[in-house]
DNA sequence: TTTAGGG
DNA sequence: CCCTAAA
């Protein structure tokens, strides 16, 4: 039983981490793997040393694996590696996006673009909330299509009575061309719901594409998202993409979901776009087990909550030094389009090395096969109080767990090992007091429960922190008080990539069906109960036909603007489901549309 | 259990 | 976000 990897850099000695030993072997693969390479579970020590990996590491490992809904290599009983890409439902393998750069080159091109950027002054406008509804242009000026988006958006009215039609069938955009440092990082924060200290704009608006395009084809050289798809610039056909996109029929509606897809599918007609939804959601698509199967989309859900992802991405919680990549993709991703899973690791350029909290690594994000960026993890204030839960699911002495949990303290607070190590102990001797409370847990805790001891336990101590999205730094979605009972959920902002997912799920799903939009589209967001959704939901309708824009300034820093091409499709959403308020006559509301294309900002995250 | 609404 | 009624 080989395999399975993460090879993390470990700058500080003193902690351990999950590695991995490449070792060559030639396994030959189901699919069109041509350079398998099976990868040893290891630790990296301190020092350096890797020594082999425990047992209990191994299934950890090999969980993670499971749970990995991107294309991370699997090794399966038989001994074979699995590629899981997101293609795995419609079976052809994922073309890799043209980040599949050798590090080199991906360097240069990196280079190339920030000198491009360069060239292009500056905006003073957040154009971010400049939504058009045309064709965009690609030339990093982000101009405003005056009368373009009208003729779009009265169609919207039109969407209501053809039954089927994707809401999408506009085009948004959202150029990230013109924004200062300051502004990509409000809408960094916004977009993943993490702060970043990160200078490097390219990097800031790479990023940021990402996760608005949930692709990581984002190497182009100028930044407009147009309803999540990165509108390209230059040499290849993603302009013409991008006209088809608002002039092909049903087409559009596929497409405009955003979800990357390789030049050549790009004609392809996608008539239902739950197929393309398929490829977001990967093995667990809708497309296979269809929207009314509850019993494999739960088990689905289930999967993607295994804690053991979480897990290892906390034990991976460290600072890098160097510029490597974090996530090691199985099969070698240089021109072998063919063979590379998408979004398979890819350098990332560097930040400042004294930015410690800084950590280039992509993630998967809520399932949907989104890399976003691995950034500012340190947590913000005291250390993570669920990690003594931990040990009360393991008192079995200073095994894996115990261990661990010293790493992870060591980590998360950057005490001295040995101080982790004592509090550990405290941890343990303090189980007994602890641990009633979560068995006296009120039902309503028990959205995320039904997992064994152990797992509950790991989960209880890592809830809070595993990867960019689903994690938080110091919030728990419930506290158990002694008394009352009472808790109140950590008030967790919702990012974009959120809002985007529930505008997406309600455009799948309809209103009204949260339970079905929170398995489906935050799966891997444990917290976010469908209540939260329809909460959501309901302040987004608010935002989206507000009639006059909240007055901006005061309130600047404290809330990101929610982009207008989000409300927009809010709007038309709520017209689908005829959500519109009542006190907004059709008349009234067409104009209001018309105005919120040209310049609102009524709605923050 | 899930939704819809009010607070 | 929380709580509750209603389905």
């Amino acid at each position: 039983m080989e395999a399975v990897f993460v090879v993390e850099g470990n700058d500080e000695g003193k902690c351990e981490e999950i590695g991995v030993e490449k070792s060559s072997s030639s396994l030959s693969s189901p699919k069109q793997i041509t350079d398998p390479v099976v990868y040893k579970l290891v630790r990296v020590e301190g020092d350096g040393r890797l020594v082999p990996a425990t047992d209990d590491e191994v299934m950890e490992v090999e969980d993670f694996l499971v749970d990995e809904q991107i294309e991370l290599p699997v090794v399966m009983s038989t001994g074979t590696v699995e590629c899981i890409s997101n293609e795995s439902s419609s079976g052809k393998p994922q073309k890799e996006s043209s980040e599949g750069l050798s590090p080199s080159e991906g360097k240069e091109a990196d280079a190339k673009l920030s000198a491009h950027l360069e060239e292009i002054a500056p905006s003073s406008s957040l154009s971010l909330d400049v939504s058009h509804i045309n064709e965009s242009e690609t030339k990093g000026e982000c101009s405003k299509h005056p009368d373009g988006p009208i003729e779009s958006v009265s169609s919207a009215s039109a969407v209501c009575t053809s039954s089927k039609r994707d809401f999408y069938a506009s085009n948004r955009e959202i150029c990230l061309d013109n924004l200062s440092i300051r502004e990509l990082h409000e809408l960094f924060r916004a977009t993943f719901g993490r702060e970043t200290t990160v200078k490097d704009k390219l990097w800031l608006k790479r990023r940021i594409a990402m996760g608005l395009t949930n692709s990581c084809d984002v190497s182009t050289t100028t930044f407009t998202i147009i309803n999540k798809k990165l509108v390209k610039n230059g040499k290849d056909n993603s302009l013409q993409n991008a006209h088809d996109m608002h002039t092909e029929g049903s087409d559009v509606g596929a497409k405009n979901l955003g979800y990357e897809d390789s030049p050549k599918s790009h004609n392809s007609q996608l008539e239902n776009h739950q197929v393309v939804s398929a490829k977001r959601s990967g093995s667990l698509s809708e497309e296979e087990y269809g929207c009314e199967d509850h019993t494999m989309d739960q088990r689905a859900a289930k999967r993607v909550r295994k804690p053991t992802k979480r897990y290892i991405e906390e034990l991976s919680e460290v600072e890098s030094r160097d510029h490597s990549p974090k996530v090691i993709s199985s099969a070698k991703t240089a021109g072998h389009e063919e063979t590379s899973p998408t979004c398979s690791a890819r350098p990332l350029r560097n930040v400042s090395t004294n930015e410690r909290t800084i950590v280039t690594r992509l993630d998967s994000l809520g399932g949907s096969g989104v890399q976003v960026p691995y950034v500012s993890r340190v947590r913000r204030s005291r250390p993570r109080k669920n990690i003594m839960a931990l040990m009360n699911f393991n008192p079995s002495g200073m095994g894996v767990t115990a261990k661990l949990v010293k790493e992870t303290l060591a980590v998360c607070t950057s005490l001295p090992e040995s101080e982790c190590a004592d509090k550990v102990l405290k941890a343990r001797s303090a189980s007994e007091q602890i641990k009633p409370l979560f068995a006296a847990e009120p039902e309503k805790d028990k959205r995320r429960s039904v997992m064994s001891t152990f797992e509950h336990g790991k989960n209880l101590g890592l809830k809070q922190t595993d990867s960019s999205e689903e994690n938080s730094d110091d919030s728990i979605a419930a506290v158990p008080t002694v008394k009352g009972g009472m808790r109140r959920k950590h008030h967790r902002a919702w990012t974009l990539v959120e809002v985007m997912k529930l505008v997406e799920g309600v455009s799948k799903c309809g209103t009204g069906r949260w339970s079905e939009i929170k398995r489906l589209s935050f799966a891997t967001f444990s917290y976010r109960t469908s209540v939260d959704l329809k909460d959501k939901w309901r302040n987004l309708l608010k935002a989206s036909f507000a009639q006059t824009p909240p007055d901006d300034g005061s309130r600047k820093h404290v809330a990101v603007p929610i982009p207008a091409s989000i409300l927009l499709k809010v709007r038309e959403l709520a017209e689908m489901h005829a959500q519109v308020p009542p006190n907004l006559g059709a008349s009234k509301l067409t104009a209001n549309v018309t105005r919120s294309v040209h310049q609102t900002r009524s709605g923050y995250l």
